[in-house]
DNA sequence: TATTGTTATACTCTATAACTATA
DNA sequence: TATAGTTATAGAGTATAACAATA
């Protein structure tokens, strides 16, 4: 793709500019619709890992989260002390611990999503639901190549 | 809108999940699409701002760029340094520093841009035009609202 | 008194290196 | 010898507070 003289660039037509907006935008109503209960946006993501991938291991957990082992060790400590999770010896090697939702947190992931989606729909506002719907395909068209070979 | 029973949530159909994941991938291809020109993306953003909205104080360009002006300052240090840019005490006001373009500013800028729309194209790789222009204006249109007021 | 740029400082996030226990 | 989890530490990025010059 070359310059187009005809178009002039600007910061808020450039893709970084609209797609960074986009994430701190979602971000900021994920942290306010999350709020009331107690957890952030990351943690959604390992309670929803969890959920679907369950059982699995800190390092499986981080590895499709996208973070350093070190890393999960910090957010496996705060979901287990709010009793979202619990930490198990996998005894088929007991180096590993196997991560399992508790009740609460099944319970607390049901009430995110629930606040996830109202943080989604307050971005997407503006767009009708055929447009919404077309703006994830695109997304996901583009992101479907893995990030973390 | 409220939780659909019939499609079971995953990270990675999550709009936070696809839009951070975009905003990642593009600013490793702009990082390496920028390396040969010894600039970062943001710093491009700041050679784009001032060449559109030249001449501006810091203070302006740092709030049309969504960061502190005490941020400001390093990034501003960085690119005199690297000669894309001079400092300039504002006759009208001489409590301000007036940020213009150097030559070398100028021609970077142009190199630069052509280098950013290299990195969209190959995330867009999989996209074709009418996709990626319906992907821009959708972003456009979530992002139309201000963002620092 | 308020504002611009600056510096010093602190805070957040994340990764690297080293340790332990297991394999 | 290699790996999972952990801890200590360091680096990047950013903001808050305090200061000098100017309004």
């Amino acid at each position: 793709m070359t310059r187009d003289q005809t178009t002039a660039p600007q910061l808020h037509t450039q893709l970084a500019y609209l797609l960074k907006r986009a994430v701190v935008d979602l971000e900021r109503l994920h942290a306010e619709h999350l709020a009331p209960l107690g957890i952030t946006g990351r943690e959604l993501g390992v309670l929803l890992l969890l959920h679907t991938h369950d059982p699995q291991s800190q390092q499986q957990t981080a590895a499709h989260l996208g973070v350093d082992r070190t890393t999960m060790v910090a957010l496996v400590d705060t979901l287990e002390t709010k009793g979202l999770l619990a930490r198990r010896p996998d005894p088929t090697d007991r180096r590993r611990n196997v991560l399992d939702l508790t009740d609460h947190g099944n319970t607390t992931l049901l009430q995110a999503l629930r606040a996830s989606d109202d943080a989604e729909h307050h971005l997407l506002t503006d767009l009708d639901p055929t447009e919404a719907t077309h703006l994830r395909t695109l997304l996901t068209r583009i992101t479907h190549t893995p990030t973390h070979p």
